[in-house]
RNA sequence: GCGAAGUUAGUCUAGUUGGCAUGACGUCAGCUUCCCAAGCUGAAGAUCACGUGUUCAAAUCACGUACUUCGCACCA
């Protein structure tokens, strides 16, 4: 009987084995929202990388870049986040409350406020309607913004700059640039791993909410005009997926999703359909997950139209990856900014290309698979990461079934020959049974033992983690089975 | 940032009229064991989150700081 863990267990889990925990732990003054990967969870991770790697970016032939963590001013200027990534927030003088001035004074004026008011005008409101804080009721300071993103000082000037607060705006910058040099046509898909930075207010749960984290970022170019003539679009078009409209969540393919106007062209759906498939192969529990599409009012202001891919987990539903139809409005603005030039030619159309946009988080992905594959297993008295093995941190593990006789020697010279090509565990200590437990709780697909028909027959047996069973195959033919088995 | 609760070895935990810390699991070593957390022996591991104060004496009392968890606003 297996019986799933909660965020608790989860998380207790991964400190207990390293696959995350607190960065600066042993200091005073370290800041929340700062995590880092241990050794078992930075295999994870890449292995979860490389997954993403082959199901998205090389099958759909996007190419991939490595942009600056640091942008300078001008950037975010372009992409409005200087601006718009900020909240306007108004402190109380005497409590120390902060709350954010255009909700305060929408409620307490029925004025209908935005976010993009002056700080002036939100000056004037509060005082013209003597707005007192809600808590103690007494006087505020001046409002203020407050800035999501981390500012740095470059050079002895400290001229103004930014860490990114996602991957994608060196994409955009970067387009004109990899267009031409890739020798791009439309549909044009380029895509970026890496950390991005947000100055949280409040980060809590671990590695679900960071100030630093892994964003895998796609960001596909097209032409507006072609929407619904996506050749490859055959590939998916009968994928099933799962998309939430109006509080309900359809069950349909891709097909019938653009047929039934639920997603507005075959373009979005086809993408829908790219990372529905992707996620089944993480091993998340899919009949868990929705797209759900956004109202109008939870958009972001850029965005036409916005899918989230959600997954529900014991801390409720997670949003792992925000796929927003952006318009031209990126690159349009980086055009008049920079003045650089961003149309181009797609056949018989000068356009400046539209943006579909598949923005990732890595972090939370890697947790909800965690979740969705950790199990307690009371009837063998363990406990089993079902990891998929493409995932799993340690690939196989190579035991002896006793220390003695010759075994631990000939186990060492099997060890030694595939660990180069294989994540792999030796171990010899203590019963066979202990190490097979710890080899399932860390999610290792395949375990070797060697034993005394191996010295007589040069063969080993091999143990699949899930049911326990074994099966015996020659020295010779291990290597292949690993390699088979990947996938 | 505000409010509430919490912080004792890697993990969980005992300690509640103030007297330098209990147990378990885990880890490591050895013995045993021809396949699934057994057993035996031994070892390492805690200036009781950090700082200041009260006291002859602080894990225990007071104050402050940090972090964690839960609620409010923001969000991948």
């Amino acid at each position: 009987m297996l019986i799933i863990m909660d965020y608790n267990e989860v998380m207790n889990f991964a400190l207990k084995k390293g696959f995350y925990f607190p960065s600066c732990d042993i200091y005073p003054d370290k800041s929340a929202g700062f995590w880092e990967y241990g050794p078992l969870g930075v295999n994870f991770k890449n292995n979860f990388i490389e997954l993403w790697r082959r199901e998205l970016i090389r099958r759909d032939e996007i190419l991939e870049i490595d942009g600056s963590q640091i942008m300078s001013k001008s950037v975010f200027e372009a992409s409005g986040h200087i601006t718009n990534f900020a909240d306007p927030i108004i402190k109380c003088k005497k409590c120390n409350s902060t709350f954010r001035v255009d909700e305060l004074i929408a409620a307490k004026t029925k004025i209908n406020m935005t976010e993009n008011e002056s700080l002036q005008k939100y000056d004037e409101l509060i005082k013209e309607n003597d707005i007192h804080c809600p808590k103690c009721e007494n006087e505020f300071l001046k409002p203020s913004r407050f800035n999501m993103m981390f500012c740095i000082g470059i050079g002895p000037e400290n001229e103004t700059a930014y860490l990114r607060p996602e991957t994608c705006q060196s994409i955009f910058v970067d387009f004109p640039r990899l267009f031409k040099i890739m020798r791009g046509k439309l549909p044009f898909g380029v895509a970026q791993i890496g950390k991005s930075f947000r100055n949280e207010i409040a980060p809590r749960q671990s590695i679900l909410r960071l100030r630093e984290f892994y964003q895998a970022e796609i960001e596909i170019f097209c032409n507006p005009n072609k929407l619904n003539s996506l050749t490859k679009s055959s590939q998916i078009s009968n994928t099933i997926i799962r998309i939430h409209v109006d509080n309900t969540t359809k069950i349909m393919s891709c097909k019938e999703a653009v047929n039934s106007k639920t997603i507005p062209n075959m373009f979005i759906a086809y993408y829908i359909g790219l990372l529905t498939e992707f996620y089944a192969k993480t091993g998340i529990d899919m009949a868990k997950t929705r797209f759900r599409k956004l109202s109008e009012n939870e958009k972001a202001f850029y965005s036409e139209s916005s899918f989230d891919f959600e997954v529900k987990t014991t801390v409720g539903w997670l949003e792992l990856v925000a796929c927003n139809y952006r318009t031209n409005y990126d690159l349009i603005r980086h055009a008049n900014i920079s003045k650089e030039n961003y149309s181009i030619v797609d056949y018989e159309d000068k356009i400046i290309p539209h943006v579909f946009e598949i923005s990732m988080g890595v972090d939370r992905s890697l947790y909800s698979i965690l979740e969705h594959s950790l199990k307690n297993d009371i009837g063998n008295k363990r406990i089993l990461l079902s990891l998929k093995p493409y995932l799993s941190p340690i690939y196989v593990g190579v035991l002896s079934l006793l220390k003695k006789d010759g075994l631990e020697e000939k186990t060492n010279q099997i060890y030694s020959q595939i660990k180069k090509n294989f994540v792999a565990s030796l171990d010899h200590s203590g019963t066979i049974g202990r190490r097979y437990r710890r080899l399932d709780e860390i999610g290792t697909p395949f375990i070797i033992t060697i034993d005394y028909q191996t010295l007589k027959d040069q063969t080993v047996t091999i143990r699949m983690r899930d049911d326990m069973h074994q099966i015996r195959i020659k020295i010779s033919e291990v290597e292949s089975f690993l390699t088979t088995n990947a996938f």
